[in-house]
RNA sequence: GCGCGAGUAGCUCAGCGGUAGAGCGACUGGUUUACACCCAGUUGGUCGGCGGUUCAAUCCCGUCCUCGCGCACCA
């Protein structure tokens, strides 16, 4: 045995002491060779740029959990890590380094000089997160660890853009996309967030008709800064308000222009004034009009959202929020600004630089997704499992609505698109309205590798979405590009088990099983489970401006890696949000120190001095609870219910292994104790701690690894470490009947019952820390032969067993499943207390028994309830019954 | 507007047809052969409202209210 374990478990040392042997073992290697059944997750890769927050924690815990188990059935075992190397995210973090160092931007320092900084940045600092899931005590293959910009991932990408350029999905085209002013760049849908914004107005404006005298149309808006790009009035051809304006001009107010009034189905009568300021180069809807009516475009922005020529020299190189006052001002000084209202809209933002969106027409690349049917199916059918399963529901609905997704985006680090223009005819090849295989020609080249004579070409500038990259993770990271499979894939792909956040199913799980289907001709995983978002107390989410996201490693400074994942995991229901709390942590380290202190105990008794024999009726219930734990435990695995499996670990521990079992047993360690008896419970606590390691393992990796070794498992298991061996599922204890145990655990389960009511009665009477009081048995049945664990619990000095002991009145009795237990207090009887005392008992006993027998009585319900069910009455109701005459025969002693 | 989820003890949540549960908190008492990061006990609930199905509803159905999320629309 190891050295005497100090009074608190400390966590810092052992956990990573035990990381270090874990991997210098090579613990975490996926052996493809292995004869076992394959077990296999693949990360969702975080940022590389990222820092552990909690919902890493909540997602990489379960993971870990899941790998762990899986080990410990036997199985072969994969997690495969990476990151992600997150295009904007990243190159707006390096960007912001230039601008602080160097006052530079990344056009000062040009394409190529400005991606060797972010690769600088990356190597230096990139993968800190990597290093913090080691903290968590995360097994992951870091042998295999990938990124999603290595050479080979790369290929993949150029690859799989060829494959779906020659197939006909990808297309370039002209198009109204989600433009970010602040990352400059084009946005997927998915990357655009609704917020709604409480504090709108709509400006009610009016044009005069031209050519009429003092007529007006009123128009409402939220855009007024938008005017100037305008290029007709729209209402609906069936208000008659209108209907004789469809046709006629209106003067657009500044840049002072006619317009024409169209008539648009779109348009709502119901909304504003039912006149709708046309600006097709500003908005989705405003743009198919424009089209329907071959309405001139006017884009009155530059990309980073300020105004251009085309607004006018007063508002050209204005902000677009400051130009909404200016134009409404200006509006308001010409005598047209009708009125101003507030007024609640929502409003599209960028995800990630969190600003307004502007819908903009520009030349981008999209997307046909590929294999649409197979996904779809895979969920519905449940090929594909969800956990929770209401996300099937989100799933279809995203699956029937999918649009062509916009995967290219003006930024540097990424993948640069693998397409090339001969350079004599870049410029008429870069604008051409529409672009795609079947159009192409020999002037454009697609392909993995340039064009052989690279110098003549010009590649296009922009990069793929990040998410492009992402969605072959699954298979990219387990093969290579130019092969048609590996070992490793062999083995491990289709992955067994996805754990990720519900926000990302149509970013990442999504697409994912389109790819699968679309390159592996199979499904990516079988099963995903979608873990909830960790929120604050107050059900906010997380979140640096609030600053109510704690930092991980404080927390795992504090209380220890394993106290993190477990606290967070017993709160973490699947399906529903996790409210943080860190006394819910403070519990975890409390049980790591409960755990502790028990193998501690044990570690004080000593070796064994002979074999073991009969185990006493206390070992052999906690044996049978043990096995009832076992049984459980591989139930709510097999349902995901993580938060179930923490709780029973969590309560066989606390509750019947240590305040009921260990104080049970204690009696066996006396001076005067029986040496077979001793030996015998100091058996049954091992096994009981043996495999109450197993068990606990996959939560709290590193102090059960650390028992495991002190408490000499590793040697009785040829030197292995407890991460490593297999949970049996034979008993713990040997050489035990199912019989011996269920009887057992029914003696045990009055004694335990008797105890708890004695408790009480002593508390009742202000005895409850006296260890010097008496009890006198009048037990059921004649005996009662566990007088000296009765006592050890109840916390008495002396227990006298006296068949049909007549006690002198008023004395206080408790009627417990073992018997009459009486406590004779000389002195100090008060008739009147224990009358009440006992009063209260049989009214509530009272209570129960009308209960049933109205319910028995009730013909509706012999005549209809199952047999099991009746039976179960008639016995509480014999219960209540012989309570209730007992009570009555007490209360009617006292008179 | 459509869809999904949640509403149970002061708090965080289990339970999802057959005696309302746990942990924390609060309160009372306690250093006992490990643990005060501990032990014992107590307190605390018309299971969001209203209807219905059923012998029986926290649980199933309908409806309404409150909160959260997703999608669509938003001039």
């Amino acid at each position: 045995m190891a050295e005497e374990s100090s009074k608190a478990y400390q966590p810092g040392t052992v956990e990573s002491r035990w990381y270090s042997k874990w991997v210098e073992a090579d613990c975490f290697r996926g052996n493809e060779q292995g004869k076992g059944e394959a077990y296999s997750i693949v990360i969702p890769p975080p940022n590389v740029t990222g820092i552990l927050h909690l919902g890493h924690v909540l997602n990489n815990t379960i993971q870990d959990i899941l790998a762990r188990r899986a080990r410990m059935e036997g199985k072969d075992v994969l997690w495969l890590p990476g990151t992600d190397h997150a295009g904007i995210a990243t190159q707006s973090k390096v960007e912001q380094k230039l601008r602080k160092e160097q006052q530079k931007t990344r056009h000062d320092l040009g394409r190529e000089a400005f991606l060797e900084n972010v690769w600088e940045w990356k190597e230096e600092h990139g993968g800190i997160i990597i290093e913090q899931l080691k903290r968590l005590g995360c097994s992951c293959d870091w042998s295999r660890e990938r990124f999603t910009m290595d050479e080979n991932y790369s290929r993949w990408i150029s690859k799989i853009f060829v494959d779906l350029y020659e197939e006909g999905l990808i297309y370039r085209g002209k198009r109204m996309v989600n433009w970010c002013p602040r990352s400059l760049t084009a946005l997927s849908d998915e990357e655009v967030i609704m917020k709604s914004q409480k504090k709108s107005k709509l400006y009610y404006i009016r044009y005069r008709v031209a050519g009429e005298q003092d007529r007006w149309v009123e128009i409402a808006t939220t855009r007024p800064e938008t005017l100037m790009g305008d290029t007709a009035v729209a209402v609906n051809p069936k208000d008659e308000r209108y209907a004789d304006l469809v046709g006629k001009m209106v003067i657009r107010p500044f840049p002072e222009k006619e317009i024409p009034v169209v008539a648009d189905d779109h348009i709502d009568p119901e909304f504003g004034t039912g006149v709708l300021k046309v600006t097709p180069a500003h908005d989705k809807a405003d743009f198919e009009i424009g089209v329907k009516n071959n309405l001139e475009i006017i884009d009155v922005f530059h990309p980073d959202g300020t105004l251009n020529e085309h607004a006018g020299p007063e508002f050209e190189g204005m902000d677009r929020f400051k130009a909404r006052e200016a134009a409404a001002e200006k509006l308001d000084a010409m005598g047209q600004l009708v009125k101003v209202e507030d007024y609640e809209n929502s409003v599209g933002f960028s995800e990630r630089a969190d600003v307004p969106i502007e819908p903009r027409i520009s030349m981008q690349w999209f997307l046909k997704y590929p294999c649409t049917k197979e996904a779809a199916e895979a969920v519905a059918n449940g090929d594909i499992t969800f956990r929770p399963a209401h996300f099937k529901k989100t799933f279809a609905h995203w699956m029937e609505g999918i649009q062509d997704w916009c995967i290219s985006r003006q930024l540097w680090w990424g993948h640069q698109i693998p397409v090339w223009y001969r350079k004599e005819k870049a410029d008429e090849l870069k604008n051409r309205e529409s672009l795609d295989a079947s159009s192409a020609g020999s002037d454009i080249h697609v392909g993995i590798e340039p064009p052989e004579d690279e110098e003549n070409w010009v590649r296009d500038d922009d990069v793929l979405d990040t998410w492009f990259s992402s969605w072959l993770w699954p298979f990219a990271t387990m093969r290579n590009s130019d092969e048609e499979s590996s070992a490793t894939l062999e083995k491990f792909y289709p992955t067994t088990d996805l754990v990720t956040g519900p926000d990302i199913i149509f970013f990442w799980v999504a697409r994912m099983i389109m790819a699968g289907y679309r390159w592996q001709g199979e499904l990516p995983f079988k099963n995903v489970f979608f873990t909830g978002i960790v929120r604050d107390k107050q059900g906010r989410k997380m979140s640096k401006q609030l600053g109510n996201s704690p930092d991980p490693l404080d927390l795992i400074a504090d209380f220890g890696a394993d106290a993190l994942r477990f606290g967070l995991l017993r709160i973490a229901p699947s399906g529903t949000d996790v409210k943080f709390d860190d006394s819910q942590i403070k519990e975890g380290r409390n049980f790591a120190t409960k755990i502790w202190n028990a193998a501690r105990y044990r570690e004080m008794q000593g070796e064994l001095k002979g074999a073991p024999g009969t185990p006493s009726i206390y070992a052999l219930d906690i044996l049978s609870k043990l096995e009832t734990l076992q049984k459980e435990i591989e139930q709510s695995y097999a349902d995901y219910k993580f938060n179930e499996v923490a709780q029973l670990l969590y309560e066989f521990w606390w509750s019947n292994y240590c305040d009921w079992f260990l104080e049970s047993a204690k009696g066996d360690f006396g001076d005067d104790a029986d040496p077979e008896a001793r030996d015998t419970t100091l058996a049954v606590m091992d096994a009981v701690l043996e495999r109450f390691l197993m068990l606990l393992h996959p939560f709290m990796p590193h102090i059960t690894e650390e028992l495991w070794e002190r408490s000499g498992f590793n040697e009785k298991h040829d030197s292995e470490f407890l991460m490593n061996t297999a949970i049996p599922e034979t008993p713990a204890f040997e050489g035990i009947s199912r019989e011996m145990m269920a009887q057992a655990s029914e003696s045990v389960a009055a004694i335990y019952e008797s105890v708890s009511r004695v408790r009480n009665l002593k508390a009742s009477y202000g005895l409850a820390a006296n260890k010097d009081v008496k009890f006198i048995i009048d037990p059921e049945g004649g005996s009662f032969d566990e007088c000296d664990v009765f006592a050890r619990l109840v916390g008495a000095k002396e227990i006298t067993i006296e068949p049909g002991y007549e006690a002198e009145k008023g004395v206080p009795v408790s009627i417990c499943a073992i018997g009459k237990v009486y406590l004779p207090l000389d002195g100090l009887i008060d008739v009147e207390a224990e009358k009440e005392r006992q009063g209260k008992e049989l009214k509530k006993a009272q209570e129960e028994l009308k209960k049933v027998v109205a319910k028995l009585g009730n013909e509706n319900f012999t005549s209809r309830a199952p047999a099991h069910v009746i039976g179960e009455m008639e016995e509480r109701k014999q219960h209540w019954g012989n309570r209730v005459e007992e009570l009555k025969q007490m209360l009617g002693n006292l008179g």
